[in-house]
DNA sequence: AATTATTTGTCCGTATGTATG
DNA sequence: CCATACATACGGACAAATAAT
């Protein structure tokens, strides 16, 4: 956060997204948030228009400054996302979240088994033989399966799907740095934990890629992910 | 477009995505753009801090504001999509956006069957049974189309894939509107054209969803983007 | 390493636009 | 049609950061 209207988006991002501020409700006017907050007009209007831009509030004059419905909402701008992971009353939003990489993420698979270039396979290999040394270690196992799918996402090349698991993963993460250390069972890496059972699993998309069987790839990826959901209800399960 | 600084937004936005501003350029500075669009540094200053939302530009004290790489871009905002879209040199990027739609839709399917309501199943049968009286007829089977895709949509309870798949929707529709009209063979619905074997292939969606068929329900709207996929790549085999 | 120049960031007084009652 | 209340727009001044010298 470098200047003071991108702070005030943070906080007042925050408490729309956590309820704080209900949907419909209007915002105090320009000259109070100025008066609330300690800052001019200028930097209060460039903040709402920056929640404007993510829809999460409308101006209107006259009507003053409204909090939009969950639906007009830019779930896919980073900022949104993370705050709504954050949100202890959006747990389930991690389920939907999986749901969604279990569309995404086995279809990148099949484009990075069909596109790879040589160049990428070797880089999907490299990620893959760290995979292997890092069995038990949590850190550099979740740094090597960060670049083993971060290899394998790229080889996809399509820029909206790459963007947009990107997104997702950042989300994921910068969530369990914040929120989601206390869950014992939550790994360390978005995908898998440090074990055999896990290297399995990559080991059979790394291969499928290699010999460029779309639909396998596609089938293993979507195994992965299937994995990592039941490892999210477990929690559920055991925790709530 | 109500105010001059969304205007100004609209302009600027296009001209980074259509890269007639370059990656990595620095923009005029702010009272320059002020100067060159005769209008006052309050709003150019509004628009560039929509635009940093946006993920397109990036201001810094002294050295001024940047134009983004496109992995930074906020692809899922609307405007950003619907302007790549336009982009005539941007086709391609048609192809990408089936690639996610295959992704998501078979997956938003199969939570429809899963989670639908009897009045959920109820809406998505009157849109199936508007379908019917609809062949051959453009105008009224995209709507019918619209809504049963819809219906379907609600039904799967994932507030992220609703709106992203509605997102996507939105910035089709209007890139038909706006360019896509010249390609003769481009249907009105971003799903079908109003035919015996594409209602065919709706009813089989209709049907799975109704006995619950989670997997069924999947594989057969699988089938059916797989159809626009196809549809797209002959165009661009023809016309190119 | 210190200074300067340049650009964004911030503040505020004022005026206009627009929808409501 | 007028009064009200809010967002929108303008512009001059100064502060703060940092690239360049």
């Amino acid at each position: 956060m470098k200047n003071r209207s991108e702070q005030l988006v943070s906080e007042l991002g925050r408490k729309i997204v956590t309820g704080e501020f209900i949907v419909g409700e209007i915002l105090p006017k320009v000259e109070e948030l100025s008066e609330i907050y300690g800052v001019s007009r200028t930097v209060i209007r460039e903040s709402l228009r920056s929640l404007s831009t993510m829809g999460l509030v409308r101006s209107n004059q006259r009507a003053g400054t409204v909090v939009l419905q969950r639906s007009e909402w830019q779930w896919w701008n980073l900022d949104v996302l993370t705050w709504v992971l954050e949100d202890e009353n959006n747990r389930d939003f991690l389920l939907h979240l999986t749901e969604i990489r279990m569309g995404l993420e086995p279809v990148a698979a099949a484009l990075a088994a069909k596109r790879a270039t040589n160049q990428d396979l070797d880089k999907i290999g490299d990620a893959f033989n760290r995979l292997k040394q890092a069995i038990g270690d949590e850190k550099a196992w979740a740094s090597a399966d960060y670049d083993f799918h971060e290899s394998i996402l790229q080889a996809s090349y399509n820029d909206l799907m790459i963007n947009t698991i990107k997104t997702l993963r950042k989300a994921l993460v910068s969530s369990r740095e914040k929120t989601l250390k206390a869950i014992k069972d939550y790994p360390e890496s978005p995908y898998d934990t440090p074990t055999i059972e896990a290297l399995d699993r990559h080991r059979f998309i790394y291969e499928a890629i290699m010999v460029r069987d779309e639909d396998l790839a596609y089938l293993k990826m979507k195994d992965l992910i299937r994995r990592v959901k039941s490892i999210l209800e477990n929690i559920y399960d055991n925790h709530s």
